[in-house]
DNA sequence: CTTGACCTTGTAGTTGCTACAAGGTGCATA
DNA sequence: TATGCACCTTGTAGCAACTACAAGGTCAAG
């Protein structure tokens, strides 16, 4: 299978599989007569999963760390676990930043009910005045 | 007022200042004999207005239309409204994605019971055949 | 035999900073 | 007066995780 195949089949641009594999995340593909880069199953299957990991929010270096230990078939997979939550904690984290942010823009709305710039507390509330320089 | 202080004062760091006069978010101060920055209060709000804007979660982008706006005080403000409500449904997005991000994380946890990787049902879950490559 | 879709490598751009390096300035202290 | 130290200057390179070229090679169809 080409690379345009595997990238179709997974949905990830050509490119980014040819970075991934100057990075070491996947490994290198065979190669046909004319250099063009050959994958098997397998490199669906690993590719499926670094997708899946990056989805679920797993940065470059944690999706390293999971393809280690999932290379580990006899390890206890507590790191794994360990991983996930960590992740989750984020995930979790990430949403309360959020949410009192959303929360922020929502007052900042509800705040505006002038009818010009000068007047409005949106602006005002952002607090502003100096001109600016043009790029 | 010097960058080091003008920093402090608003939790920058004297090269986020600096970068951001270099792309013309903030107007260039006036230097010393010694060509130090030399900031007024008008320097102090603007830098204020940027930050609580980046906070906020606009980008650099919508930071420059906001303070374009901002600099037409007859204008009616329903574009910096529009800017504000675009921010706002764009958090809301991102609060829900991370939450079914979340979902499936703890699902994820949950799934493993096994004690061995290979018995491991996050790592099955992900699915991964392949050995990888060193860096 | 040419067109067009694909592939190759290598390099540079994206966002919003952050981190040097190499040198100049300003002020307190020995 | 010297000197040490914190601060300032410019310029450049690095971060994450891709993405977008450019310049050229390959291959099948018409």
């Amino acid at each position: 299978m080409r690379i345009g195949e595997l990238a179709k089949a997974t949905g990830t641009k050509a490119e980014t599989i040819r970075y991934y594999e100057r990075e070491g995340i996947l490994p290198a593909a065979d190669r046909t007569d004319s250099n063009y880069r050959d994958y098997s199953d397998n490199h669906l299957a690993a590719l499926t999963f670094v997708r899946r990991a990056r989805q679920l929010g797993f940065s470059m270096a944690q999706v390293r760390e999971l393809l280690d230990l999932s290379d580990r078939a006899d390890k206890p997979c507590q790191e794994v676990d360990e991983l996930v939550r960590e992740q989750l904690e984020e995930v979790e984290q990430r949403i309360v930043d959020l949410s009192s942010l959303r929360d922020e823009l929502r007052l900042l709305l509800r705040s505006c009910q002038a009818n010009r710039i000068d007047e409005c507390r949106i602006v005002g509330s952002l607090a502003r005045p100096l001109r600016r320089v043009a790029r």
